[in-house]
DNA sequence: TATAACATACCAACTGGTCGGTATGGTGAT
DNA sequence: ATCACCATACCGACCAGTTGGTATGTTATA
């Protein structure tokens, strides 16, 4: 890929976040992405072959964009794996601020509507989810092996249950239109996992 | 409302639960739901001013139908009040069942898309979502107030909690086209639920 | 001058919504 | 009983606007 082509897809895929966040994917026109990044369609459909390519694409940017800004955050400086893992949360507790377009998942808003009717989005979403909750669960599995290493749970399905937490706080914080009720939820996720480390196994 | 009108107006709204459970709402266009109905747009355009007016009309069919579904499910039999709001969770895990568009929310469906483009759709999720939470809650309450008086959360906060990990779990599942992985998360939520009556100040 | 990057104009297909018309059934006067 | 009158329910052709996508032309750059 050139530098040069790179600017304008950059700013083309940069809108489709907004746009796509704030209205959909179905609802999302080309047009409204053309007139967000400043370019017309023919810049569009040079960089991208149709809207589904673009959609995936978009997923790809984000997992890589937002993998780098986690992996970036401070939280990974502990020392300890249980305050990583309790970091990684506090961390999404921070960064839920603004409006909601500019806190939500792109992913999440897209494999709502396209799970059914659009394979490759969806694949794209699974592999996004998956991908950063693979990331959480190595710091979780870490803890565990410290902590509670004999509890009947395991790391790889705590930390989607994370994500799905995460996501159904922005469902709920869409539905009130406040991002209150989103932090709300995260904070009875961090209780949670405090919670289930402080039981070596894992029951009440 | 004559009985007559009943008939194709409810066909049309199961056919949009239906349609817009699978596609979204911005997918989902106005011949699909009256194919899906064995209908026309003229008989459509009859019974609903506008897809809109479906949309809101589709979220308090919704609200209706599953609010008198949960009110008589068994779970409400037992006289414990810990007990019902363990068997609602358990009433939620046992009701994923067959395919995705089966068991998904048509609520968390479109808000997810509308939150920022049609008020009046998601004023009507909003109060299907709250609705059902403070249902949920007055049990939650009474629990609480035999169990844990002292502890630091609150009844409604942990029901709407409950109503984002459900929504949540829909996600990952459409993600990984599993139910498998919405159950993994119901489950965690009963743990922290039973976590939370297991210790009086709510803390770990 | 060759090629990538972009703009402009355009099209065919589709979409929500309209409209004229029909079928059916109820009501009240004769 | 029958007929005029009217309302509701429904049909399906149609329309105007929109949409994803294409074709063609222009500009910058190497």
């Amino acid at each position: 890929m050139s530098e040069a082509t790179h600017e304008s897809k950059q700013r083309l895929l940069d809108a489709a976040l907004t746009v796509i966040r704030a209205k959909g994917y179905s609802a999302a026109r080309v047009d409204d992405i053309c007139d967000a990044a400043g370019l017309t369609k023919g810049s569009f459909f040079h960089h991208f072959k149709n809207k589904e390519e673009l959609a995936v694409a978009a997923a790809e940017y984000w997992a890589c964009t937002t993998g780098k800004f986690f992996a970036s955050a401070p939280y990974h400086d502990a020392a300890d794996p249980l305050d990583r893992v309790l970091g990684y949360i506090d961390f999404r507790s921070a960064i839920i601020q603004g409006d909601l377009p500019d806190y939500t998942c792109l992913i999440g808003t897209m494999v709502q509507e396209q799970y059914d009717s659009n394979p490759a989005i969806r694949e794209a979403c699974e592999r996004c989810i998956y991908g950063h909750a693979a990331e959480v669960a190595k710091d979780i599995d870490l803890a565990k092996a410290r902590y509670v290493p004999d509890a009947d749970w395991n790391a790889m399905d705590l930390a989607v249950h994370s994500q799905a937490v995460i996501q159904g706080a922005f469902i709920v914080a869409k539905a009130r239109l406040s991002m209150g009720v989103a932090l709300a939820s995260v904070t009875h996720l961090r209780r949670y996992i405090e919670f289930l480390f402080s039981h070596p196994k894992g029951k009440a």
